[in-house]
DNA sequence: TAGCGGTGAGTTTTT
DNA sequence: CTCACCGCTA
């Protein structure tokens, strides 16, 4: 019988089911009836097992073959790991045993995987697939919890959202107690909400309590004096410190950073209370409930045991602590559970999320007496000499369970199997390959894939490898405008695209308005530049310049308008856009109290004319999915919260943009026939006949072993090998990495790396270039110049200056005509003459933000405090609740640049440095001062200048100019103190502040005998260590020429109207402004550097 | 060789 | 905001 269906006698488990089969012919008559059924079976269910089944190697077979007690299945790369496993769920339903589908538990930590899996598994055995358990992790608690209420309490609990998980922790943030270390006072004060969330993510996938992670921080504090990196080794005469003394300061430090980690720990339980209070939980909960139902409640855990006979896990290396606890809870039933275990400990590189070698180790010692230690070599998917390279950098990682368990003898030598590689010759070997820079790699990387698509090869077949994203954003750049299919995993947050921020900037407009009328003029010169609503930059810039002058109609831009008659006297290019949008604006300002937020929004997509802007653009299919998914989520969040207001909805979108929560949209840029474009991360789980990984450069593939959490941890909350981790842990970490990328290539492998950066700095190549391959082994590859002219064209460059048109010129000389030139102006011009333009020709209304307001009302606080002490009799300053009280004061003015938060913030901030300030100085000031003195109608040669002087010190004739500045003295970078050097040949910003203060004062009749000779900055708060710092500027003769000659010739340009051009810089305002708005399309510069080979 | 001060840059990813 | 790195000094 074996004979007839073809099955060699070595079936192992088919032995018995045909026995079985054999039995049940001799007991039973009509011997043809059941062969007709057997064979029927067979070709539905067996043949498919069958034929697969014969395909597998020995040690495959073995893995699918033992079905009882624990199995450990080490599988390299491209081994037939997914296989291995889908078979064997396979031959459990087949078994003699009578395995049912649904006993079966299949656990993987990705949805992907789950996806794989079961496909796989419908191939084999077709419906029964959809019985067996595949689940995640997470996905099987959380059915756990949602199927069993009376174990996980009665009420609804939900898996709490992104959203609301950020809200909870930014209420947190705001209800911290006076004093609290994480309560900020100014800047950014929800700034440790994504540091509070990883913190609290990595205590619960560990399972740490949080005073078990305060009693860790004490026996780390304690020993650290001992500890050798915090003792002096050598001795240092000047500061009195002997070798073996401590560090004082640097203990200091550390127990300042500790306490900070001790006060967010703390906040775990609350963070936990009020998440239950919601009735919601996480993605640690839903593993860590489970965990503690199973062991409070025996029987519940027990009927789950008895549930799920058979366990199977795959990517076991990539679990944590916590889940690992899961499987051994679930398993430990029995003796020798029946649990099945798929990794590869060379391909382990979640570690930064808790996924410990340690784990696979514990599994092995667990189990020791009856496990069955299975390792896959035969590799099906690369080329001999593909897998040759990859073995040579992997062998040099220490940790690998080849040598942890070398008891075992365990052999990793993993061998090219795929018949398709027999005939060498049509192999190409791989490819090691350097560039003069970054610009040649990118250039040749598409430049082959070109070629490859020329020769008729699929594209989705050729992958390019890269250790960040960034790295590949030229190259993507690159094949979007050449038109090369293209598909990226990474999603595009819609939020970040102009067309989303101009809509949202409407929001953001008509919310202002609706609290109060004309807040939002700033918004409003920006809106009418938006394409859609079609008005000629022109003619703004002629409004913008009539809105100056002194005899004008009106104040704000949303009277003008308003104004048809108006507008029809200035002789403008295009009115008509004008007045449409400021009927638009009042009609949607109306509609904001009467509609709800999408039917608003609806209308504000048609009125303003962005719907049929974009039906006529080149890219009408991906401008309205961006439109239509950015308007999906303001739909859905509108259901979840029928009362949704613009507020809401803004403040929404502020926090997720700055947590990191993206509205994301995928689909137009997978392209099925494109090329993939991963990072190595998430290239695991996939193989391609060609693979480029590209820029191996140190840089990017050895990270520097920052532990960048917000929170430092005390290396005394894990047990050990904190030492290993540190130094070559890393390393190894990446070395795997880099393998899992290599062993991604089936036929075709081509790495590089680049000698140089696109800004001409040198880069290091990878130590992993040298464990592949031997310098003369590489091939140095430039590009010819006309390739790399193209790529240049197309690539983003470093930002080319922008160009914009300007105002009318005669409008612009009647503004020049009352223009001087104050210190700021000049600085403004030096830094960036189109800001200027924005901010001092065309003056466009500027909100004050928060840290502005309170540098004016600690302003107004300290000039008080001298005026009366000039004007009281008796010289005397007055007492420092005064001082409060009118900083007090002055904050209430300017309440409007806060929200309600902030401005309590900064007022305790405000009492609390200027109380410190008055005590340091109080009895120690000198009370010869003028306080704010004013200067204008100077001129300098023909340049008209003016300012405004904080205080001035005086000696006799001589004064110092005194300078309040407000925020924190280390932020103040000290190189803006100094004179013109080569890096900065137009000097600091400070320096020419008080060199500025000089002239203007050499220049003022009424300050004619008094000489200045220094500038002092005096900074209000104190530095870090706890000091008052003041700055001093000394004032020479050399630095007035200069400075001088900088007025001059800034004068001059400013009145040849040379400010039509921006920085450039990535943080400029008004650059970023003119790019969002697309006022001007970039030009193109060659760098000639770049080009030499 | 340690320490200081200034400078520049700034992951990867899953549920 | 924090850390790594560089160059200088004792």
């Amino acid at each position: 019988m074996l004979s007839r269906w073809g099955f060699g006698e070595e079936l192992g488990v088919f032995g018995k089911q045909l026995q079985f089969a054999g039995e049940y012919k001799r007991t039973k008559a009509g011997k043809r009836d059941i062969f007709c059924k057997l064979k029927e079976y067979m070709s539905q269910t067996e043949q498919p097992f069958l034929k697969r089944y014969n395909k597998l190697n020995a040690q495959q077979k073995r893995a699918v073959d033992t079905i009882y007690g624990p199995v450990m299945v080490i599988a390299g790369p491209g081994t037939g790991k997914t296989e291995v496993l889908a078979m064997r769920i396979a031959n459990l339903l087949r078994s003699e045993t009578q395995v049912k589908p649904y006993e079966i538990l299949c656990l993987t930590f990705t949805d992907e995987a789950t996806v794989a899996m079961r496909r796989r598994l419908l191939q084999i055995i077709g419906e029964d697939a959809h019985r067996v358990h595949i689940y995640t992790f997470h996905a099987f608690c959380n059915n756990v919890i949602q199927n069993n209420p009376e174990y996980f309490g009665l009420r609804e609990l939900m898996p709490i959202s992104d959203l609301e998980r950020m809200d909870l922790l930014y209420n947190i943030i705001e209800t911290l107690p006076e004093g609290h270390a994480l309560r900020r006072l100014k800047g950014d004060i929800y700034y440790d909400a994504k540091n509070l969330r990883a913190l609290f993510d990595l205590m619960k996938s560990e399972d740490w309590s949080a005073p078990y992670v305060s009693g860790a921080i004490d026996i780390y504090l304690e020993s650290l004096p001992e500890r050798e990196k915090y003792i002096y080794k050598k001795a240092n005469s000047k500061k009195n410190i002997k070798a073996g003394d401590p560090k004082t300061e640097d203990i200091r430090k550390e127990a300042e950073r500790m306490e900070r980690t001790r006060a967010a720990a703390l906040l775990l339980p609350e963070y936990q209370a009020r998440m239950q209070e919601m009735g919601r939980y996480d993605f640690s909960d839903m593993i860590l409930w489970v965990i503690k139902a199973f062991k409070e409640h025996p029987e519940f855990l027990l009927m789950n045991q008895e549930k799920f006979q058979f366990l199977l896990v795959d990517e076991f290396q990539d679990t944590s602590g916590a889940q690992n606890e899961l499987l051994t809870l679930l398993s430990d039933y029995w003796e020798d559970p029946n649990i099945f275990i798929v990794g590869d400990d060379d391909q382990s590189i979640f570690e930064f999320q808790g996924a410990r070698l340690q784990n696979i180790i514990d599994f092995y010692e667990r189990y020791q007496k009856t496990i069955e230690v299975i390792v896959l070599k035969e590799n099906y998917r690369s080329s001999q000499a593909i897998l040759d390279r990859s073995a040579a950098t992997i062998s040099s990682n220490q940790q690998r369970l080849i040598y942890q368990l070398d008891a075992l003898n365990l052999d990793k030598n993993i061998v090219a199997a795929n018949d398709r590689f027999r005939e060498e010759s049509i192999i190409p070997a791989p490819v090691v390959a350097s560039y003069f820079n970054v610009l040649h790699e990118e250039a040749d990387i598409v430049s082959q894939i070109e070629i490859l698509q020329q020769t008729g090869v699929p594209l989705q077949h050729v992958a390019i490898l890269y250790a960040q994203h960034k790295q590949a954003a030229n190259i993507i750049a690159m094949l979007e405008k050449k038109s090369i299919p293209y598909w990226v995993k990474k999603p595009v947050n819609v939020l970040d695209l102009p067309i989303i921020r101009q809509i949202l900037n409407i929001f953001e407009y008509l919310y202002q308005e609706h609290q109060q009328a004309f807040s939002g003029e700033e918004l409003l010169f920006q809106l009418l530049h938006a394409p859609f609503f079609q008005v000629s930059t022109l003619d703004i810039a002629t409004l913008s310049l009539y809105l100056q002058e002194k005899e004008r109609k009106h104040k704000y831009w949303r009277y003008l308008l308003q104004d048809t008659l108006l507008l029809e006297t200035f002789g403008l290019i295009n009115p008509k856009p004008l007045y449409k949008l400021g009927q638009c604006l009042e009609k949607w300002i109306g509609e904001m109290s009467s509609l709800t937020l999408p039917m608003l929004m609806e209308n504000i997509l048609y009125d303003s004319g962005i719907i049929g802007h974009l039906l006529k653009g080149n890219n009408q299919v991906w401008d309205m999915q961006v439109v239509h998914t950015f308007f999906d989520f303001v739909k859905d969040e509108c259901d979840k919260r029928p009362r949704l207001s613009i507020r809401m909805l803004l403040e929404m979108i502020e926090k997720m943009e700055k947590e990191g929560i993206a509205i994301s949209i995928q689909k137009v840029v997978k392209q099925e026939n494109g090329v993939r474009f991963y990072t190595a991360f998430s290239a695991k789980g996939h193989e391609f006949e060609h693979v480029f990984v590209v820029g191996l450069t140190k840089n990017f593939w050895e990270k520097k072993s920052g532990n960048n959490r917000g929170f430092s941890l005390p290396d005394t909350l894990t047990r050990e090998s904190q030492s290993e981790e540190d130094g070559r842990g890393a390393e190894e970490v990446a070395r795997r990495l880099f393998y899992v990328a290599m062993t991604r290539a089936k036929k075709h492998l081509h790495i590089s790396f680049s000698e140089k950066d696109n800004k001409h700095k040198d880069l290091e190549p990878s130590m992993f270039i040298d464990e592949i391959s031997k310098d003369d082994e590489r091939v140095k590859r430039a590009m010819d110049n006309e390739h790399l002219m193209t790529h240049l064209s197309v690539s983003f460059m470093p930002d080319p200056p922008v160009k914009i048109e300007l105002a009318k010129a005669e409008l612009i000389d009647k503004r020049l005509e009352q223009f001087a030139v104050s210190v700021s102006a000049l600085n403004k011009y030096l830094d960036c003459p189109l800001s200027f333009y924005y901010e001092y020709i065309l003056r466009v209304p500027a909100a004050k933000s928060d840290s502005l307001a309170f540098g004016t009302a600690v302003h107004y606080a300290l000039e008080q405090l001298f005026k009366k002490m000039i004007k009281d009799e008796d010289k005397e300053f007055f007492d420092k609740d005064e001082l409060l009280k009118t900083f007090y004061f002055a904050m209430k003015r300017e309440e409007g640049a806060f929200t309600e938060l902030q401005f309590g913030r900064r007022i305790e901030l405000g009492k609390q440095i200027l109380g410190e300030y008055y005590d340091e100085y109080i009895d120690s000031f000198n009370k010869h001062v003028v306080a704010e003195y004013n200067i204008s109608n100077v001129s300098l040669g023909n340049v008209p200048i003016k300012g405004k002087l904080d205080k001035l010190e005086f000696e006799g004739k001589n004064c110092v100019v005194i300078d309040y500045k407000t925020g924190s003295p280390e932020y103040s970078s000290r190189n803006q103190l100094i004179g013109p050097t080569e890096a900065n040949p137009d000097g600091g910003d400070y320096w020419r502040q008080m060199v500025f203060y000089k002239i203007l004062l050499q220049n003022h009749p009424p300050a004619r005998d008094w000489t200045m000779t220094a500038g002092i900055f005096d900074f209000i708060e104190k530095n870090k260590k706890g000091e008052f710092v003041r700055y001093t500027v000394p004032i020479d003769e050399n630095s007035v020429g200069v400075v001088k000659a900088q007025i001059k010739d800034v004068y001059e340009r400013i009145m040849n109207k040379e400010f039509d051009t921006g920085c450039g810089k990535e943080d400029c305002t008004w650059c970023n402004f003119v790019k969002t708005y697309e006022l001007v399309k970039p030009t193109i510069t060659e760098d000639v550097e770049l080009l030499k080979g």
